[in-house]
DNA sequence: TTATATAGGACTATTTTAGTACTATATAAG
DNA sequence: CTTATATAGTACTAAAATAGTCCTATATAA
């Protein structure tokens, strides 16, 4: 199914609705009314991207989150790197060690190859475009293979 | 994460060493061997893959696996389909009615947008490549807007 | 000083995934 | 036609990941 977690959907949800008021201040309690999400859970998110460096936050009365930049710089890569960690489809990619073939195996550089695409495809989507469906789409070409050689260096 | 399932792990693993022979059946207990993966997990991914038209199999003695295809006409996205189904990032893009805010969400679209990126991203890499890593590459660009409209097409 | 809001971490329940086992069916070979 | 071998299909169990909740500490405005 190749899923993204219901966590890093809320942070979507979340940040779309931060995104409309981006000078405001956005307290939990406001957000949970706003989306139906129960409120330990938008805490919960909300902690995370403040972490992340996406939200920043402000403690006491009158407190809340606001977004560190604008809906443009905030890519959905970023988003979901915030909520799950970082983006790679293998363990292998980024556990040195985790696979006992790891040594002989020989689609490791392969699945480099694939997380770059799909890192790529995320990093091409942005928190304004969630905002404000704008018609933009991403597509996949093919380079020329010489070109590109040095762009994959593949840690072994 | 964004994790692919151990078990898709497996079959590319196991997909990887049937294209190097392209036309011998491969038993799965041959693969066993060839592979370190368990004979019943093993099993189980050589029926999900002949179940998605990805391999033939022959049943009885001699029996064994098959590729109905040449390995580059074999897509990274199509095997991850098979053992996990359909690629889709969010319940909502695959289930209607799975989520009680979808009438009024806006972003529903924006992950259909996400998720077509993504498919491209791993539709872009065959069986072919996993078996002799070709340096190619896969990139994304961002198109004009209005040519790209009717290609959205985002169901509601 | 008090009310309010985030920070951080720990914990539990649920769901998903991985892995195994068992029975049925098809085929090649003696 | 019988036997050995290999896949088909399904059901089940164990393990791991995720979701969701709660509690205590800290910061800030009034």
């Amino acid at each position: 199914m190749l899923r993204v977690s219901k966590l890093t959907d809320y942070a979507t949800v979340i940040l779309t609705h931060i995104a409309h008021q981006p000078d405001e201040l956005h307290a939990a309690s406001d957000i949970t009314q706003a989306t139906d999400v129960a409120l330990p859970t938008v805490s919960k998110v909300l902690k995370l991207l403040s972490k992340a460096n996406i939200l920043n936050s402000h403690r006491g009365s009158k407190g809340g989150y606001l977004l560190t930049r604008t809906p443009k710089d905030v890519h959905v890569a970023e988003i979901i790197t915030a909520i799950e960690g970082p983006i790679a489809m293998t363990e292998c990619t980024t556990h040195t060690g985790a696979c006992e073939q790891e040594s002989s195996c020989e689609i490791k550089g392969n699945w480099n190859l694939i997380n770059r695409a799909v890192y790529m495809a995320l990093e091409a989507v942005t928190l304004a475009d969630m905002v404000a469906p704008v018609r933009q789409q991403a597509v996949m070409v093919n380079m020329p293979l010489k070109t590109q050689t040095n762009d994959l260096k593949v840690e072994n």
